[in-house]
DNA sequence: CTTTGTGCAAATTCTTTGCACCAAA
DNA sequence: TTTGGTGCAAAGAATTTGCACAAAG
């Protein structure tokens, strides 16, 4: 079972330790979009060594290497998502949950009520290198950063 | 022409004040999609008496009244954008630069280049209230918050 | 007067860094 | 024995809060 989750880390080439195991599986385990605290606060019950330097670490190598992806949808803090493929997500402005949408909202605009949910807000966000940046061999590594 | 921005802001249900007037100003003046510092720095240059934490409370009343788009394409800090209406934005990794999409790209997905741009990344948020939250009044009232 | 906005300083929160220790190749 | 991962404590950066003062109706 975890076996998969090392199979998953080792074609994303990031090196299979047991912490990255652990919440690499976690994040697959848990589509609730976890904060590196509910990551952390969960994980040590059973791995009381574990640190939260450990979680962020271990994030920041899962996205750069796109085993994970991270959500800038709260303004507070980031939230991970184990699933990668693009998708659309909903976080409710009063209770804070973040929900998948479905595929079939993601080439439209929404507006309204959807789905019994309130639409009040939309943000299309791109991200890349520019023109001026992009042939300037100024794209990272993937390994680390 | 500020008092085409004090009749803004009042359409807004925005107090006019003289700080409000000229953040509100330089938004709607400089499309570059600044930061509260960009906005604090520049701003204090003719107005040395401005403080930052009146440029944080006058973005979050202008946000709350829907004077003014939050951004958070940017992970590290909060960009503003002074043109609320929904549209798509691309931030390049290298520079940092944030620029508005042609509004004929947002119904769809992007990949790879387009209009000179390297796309690496989509995320696609919606906000607002769930099943649960929806009915309960639990949406907050307009101003302040 | 009374309410609302402003601004300083201090506090909070999320995240990163420096460095020592450990483990595996 | 060298490289890379882990974890503690401290630092850093963005934002918020508490409170006193000022301004406007």
């Amino acid at each position: 079972m975890s076996g998969r989750v090392k199979e998953y880390l080792q074609a994303h080439n990031v090196h299979p330790s047991m912490q990255r195991i652990v919440i690499m599986n976690y994040l697959l385990n848990n589509r609730t979009h976890p904060t590196v605290d509910m990551i952390y606060n969960d994980i040590s019950k059973s791995m009381p060594t574990l640190s939260r330097t450990t979680v962020y670490n271990t994030l920041k190598v899962l996205v750069n290497n796109n085993a994970v992806l991270q959500l800038d949808i709260d303004e507070k803090e980031a939230h991970y998502d184990g699933y990668t493929h693009v998708h659309a997500h909903f976080r409710c402005l009063n209770c804070g949950k973040i929900i998948d949408l479905s595929p079939k909202y993601l080439d439209k605009l929404i507006t309204n009520e959807i789905d019994d949910l309130l639409i009040t807000e939309t943000q299309l966000y791109y991200k890349g290198y520019c023109s001026d940046c992009k042939d300037l061999g100024k794209i990272p590594n993937i390994n680390n950063k």
